[in-house]
DNA sequence: ATTGCCACGGAATTTAATACGGCCATTATG
DNA sequence: CATAATGGCCGTATTAAATTCCGTGGCAAT
């Protein structure tokens, strides 16, 4: 990512570190990435031209890593949400890895510090359906047990968005209970 | 939402289910919002008025709740991610779940069908800060106990979206592991 | 068979995104 | 200490996209 002026190679200029107005940009697409430029710019207090600069530069650091649709799970017939915990002892990650990610229930995978287990967030159907993904899971080589809790309801789900802003204001799709 | 015509009160129409386009519209404003409609409408087959008319039902019968910006953790220096299982016997509920919410940490809370617990999903600065959040946690009235799983790496991560297609392609920010 | 109802497509209009040039403040430099 | 350079901002102009309007055709109910 070099590029060249007066036959001098200069390095782009390092990423500043984010300010208080980026925090405040952050704030306000995570709540509504639709906003306009100039909404955006009226709320931080920037011109439209100078809000859009500071997107487009969030963009490049990779602060923003995209924008997504919130989906109502409801809507696409997937209402069951659990959290699976599964040993995985002698686990040689990668490849068995790669298939659990394929699976359309799984919505999450972390492996956990100083511990041989992982953590899996799902979403089926209805029970039927998740009893069944157990038992696929279960059968995945590296897997020596799975035990899943089934959420009853979900009061707050604010995902992949740490501390933007101090006192957190949750955002509009998030404002009431999931189930 | 009634409307009235002729004089007479008729009920707006029940919304229509989702179709095959419908979730091929969703699959791709997960994975990236920021198309424009001709461009979707190109990709699903049909013409940008249409796919925008597909899109503005979606929302209006709520089955897209909202779009949001994907921000990178690390960029916001809140790097730390961890499970917290609270033990929450006796619990009343909706008081002090307020309080929790309001923790810009704590990114989900769900009751868990069955059990006394509580799972949350949080993210701090570092351990230190984690350490100060499970003994606000612990201090709340009702909790009696604390389990926390700290996160090593994460591979996979694409929050509240359900089975939109068949095969689910990993939507491109979240294509590499997070941590 | 006929009528009414949606959903789609094409063209036109309005609105927003993007590019450009000049100004000011802050910072490096002689 | 003065001066040049840099970077960020604003106002304006241009380009592109969103949105509206209206005619057409398929589908279903009557």
């Amino acid at each position: 990512m070099d590029e060249e002026t007066d036959g001098i190679l200069r390095n782009t200029p390092a990423p500043r570190d984010i300010d208080a107005i980026d925090r405040k940009i952050l704030g306000v697409l995570v709540d509504d990435a639709t906003v306009s430029y100039a909404e955006l710019g009226d709320r931080v207090g920037l011109s439209p031209p100078a809000a859009h600069e500071r997107v487009k530069r969030l963009r490049r650091s990779g602060a923003i890593r995209g924008t997504m649709a919130i989906i109502d799970p409801k809507a696409v017939k997937k209402p069951l949400l659990a959290f699976v915990h599964i040993d995985t002892r002698g686990w040689g990650k990668t490849p068995e890895l790669m298939a659990v990610s394929q699976y359309p229930e799984v919505e999450e995978i972390h492996t956990v510090a100083g511990d041989t287990c992982m953590l899996l967030k799902v979403r089926t159907e209805d029970t039927r359906a998740l009893e069944g993904l157990l038992a696929r899971l279960y059968e995945t080589p590296g897997v020596t047990s799975t035990r899943s809790y089934v959420v009853l309801s979900t009061y707050l789900e604010r995902p992949v968005q740490p501390g933007v802003t101090e006192t957190w204001p949750t955002p509009n799709h998030m404002s009431k209970p999931l189930y």
